[in-house]
DNA sequence: AATGAATGAGTATTCATTCAT
DNA sequence: AATGAATGAATACTCATTCAT
């Protein structure tokens, strides 16, 4: 059992701020006194931590970026066969995208404004690895159309932010039977 | 032929200026008196066109959407088949996101962002009425798939966006033959 | 007649507080905040007139010491015998140290702080022209030893500094007689 | 032989480090921080030496005067003739100077700004007690000039500071027959 | 209609000092 | 004696907005 140490108590509750406030008001209109007053720390404190406001919101993407992946190939087996791991893939990344739903918003913002540094932008890039394998595969086996990995993102994993926002923003909801759908109508497009 | 007013061309400038800058720094990192001075306006004069910087972004985000949605539904016969329809629509819709550059990137920061009031969005959602109307009689004329908007939306004009910003940021290259093959992914995805 | 705007007024309050604030404080210890309070002005207002505290200290230095220099060679005549000229000088440079114990006081801690611009404190160093070409003179005469110019300024103008500092800590007094001795002093040490 | 205790090691490399600190960038830009950095302790660490940063600095000033103090009277003899003990002291007080960079800098830096106690500084001024006597003795025997000691300083001692301070700016260079020069320009000055 | 000057309210960041260990 | 973590109080600088002209 991992001891957790005080310290990652306090960078925890700086890092949970920043994402809520960031998605509430936007990068600019958080000032620094708001995170810490959230994380119930001085001002002073959070520069123990980061080293200023961009380095703290870099760190805070790379995180979110890499827990997203984490869970997004969770229990994913590469090697079962493609429709197979496409599914598993598709819905863990939806229902990470509906449970963490404030996770999801900051990368939301993150992916869309000028907010975050290219290198980390770049640095968050590098963990779909597995899918694009997946789609390499799917191809070669002619499963899957031969279309650039980008088309294949963009049609079936890029729509799932769309729904996600729209049922955050209360304009829809997403039960089971719609993310069924959702899931038949993006391995549709895809698939041979 | 209408005499373009002195105080439209300042009009028009401020909103260009806004446009361009929001989109290299983002709202809050854009000062009134950037925007004033790249649209060689005194920033005082900002004032007398628009209230305050709120309504001035507001205003932008209102009018380009019109100005989209026009661009969307341009040479569209309502009465043509669903199908056909359809292709005009989408490719209109790519070709204006492909062309007009500055202003999607504009429109996709608002869509992503706490920047933009929640009554404006809503005012800037009315304009695809059409594609609405296109996609119900699609559905029960047993061509498209019995899909809420949302999802058709989500599967077939959203993508675009992200096809879009990534060619801006240089991460590929969208030809005609991508386009082309961008426009079949999203018909099979929605097409029974 | 010459009619001094109100800007001008407003950055010579500016100057006047730097000068007195930094003399009683010290760069670092005076806020801008204070300087604006002093000048009647918003803080904002100083960034008006001045780039950056460092700017406005370095402008401040930079006027002083011209207007130091002014007054070192106020009705010399370059022409007249070298002991006249030196006694001129000298005068001039004790009187004006004297009267305007605040320029003196700002100017004595810019030369022995990193509080100044090396660049700046070079440009300062170009008005004493004339009295180091009054000392070439002389040394070519056979009046003045043949020293170099630091040493005669060492000997003859640097102790100023020493005596006004004295009295301005109320530690001695400079009436009319020390005066005259002082200047004896002076000239007896380079004479030959 | 004494045995320097641990305690006297770290207090030695703390004044040590607000030495050349506080003289590349002045006393309120040099943070405690740093100067516990410098001197490898921690910041709490100063505070069981000093009282506060003002204390710290005022006992610098303090120890770095009574040891300038203690260099000018080496080897001085108070019994010998006056030319030759204050030749004696003069070189003295030159050679620290141009030895001890670090601390004539600093002791510079105290001299002309408010950055000491006046406390302290009267402190510092009691040293000089056997150069006074001197110049005392001096003018009751016929050969030196009448003129208060202030004068005396200002027109001997003080202009050393002008030339160490020229040189370590590389401005001039002083060897040694430069120093010699100084010195018969000092005696020139008050001799009778 | 148009503006340049002015500013009050804010914001990121720093730092002397303290305190629990 | 020694420290690293923590912080409240400051401070330089910015910016949306106003106002006299």
């Amino acid at each position: 059992m991992k001891a957790i140490s005080k310290s990652q108590i306090k960078r925890d509750a700086l890092v949970k701020a920043t994402i809520s406030l960031v998605n509430n008001n936007g990068f600019h209109a958080t000032p620094m006194s708001k995170i810490a007053k959230m994380a119930n720390v001085s001002p002073a404190t959070i520069y123990l931590y980061f080293e200023n406001k961009q380095d703290l919101v870099n760190q805070v993407y790379i995180e979110v970026k890499a827990e997203f992946s984490t869970y997004a190939f969770k229990d994913y087996d590469s090697e079962v066969d493609v429709e197979t791991g496409f599914e598993k893939i598709w819905k863990n990344i939806a229902n990470y995208k509906l449970k963490q739903v404030d996770q999801s918003l900051f990368l939301s913002q993150c992916d869309n404004t000028p907010m975050i540094d290219e290198e980390s932008r770049q640095e968050g890039l590098k963990h779909l690895q597995p899918l694009l394998e997946l789609w390499e595969r799917g191809k070669n086996e002619g499963v899957i159309k031969p279309l650039s990995p980008y088309l294949l993102y963009a049609f079936t994993i890029y729509p799932i932010s769309f729904l996600v926002n729209m049922e955050n923003r209360n304009l829809c909801s997403i039960g089971k039977g719609e993310l069924e759908k959702a899931y038949s109508t993006a391995w549709n497009s895809i698939k041979i």
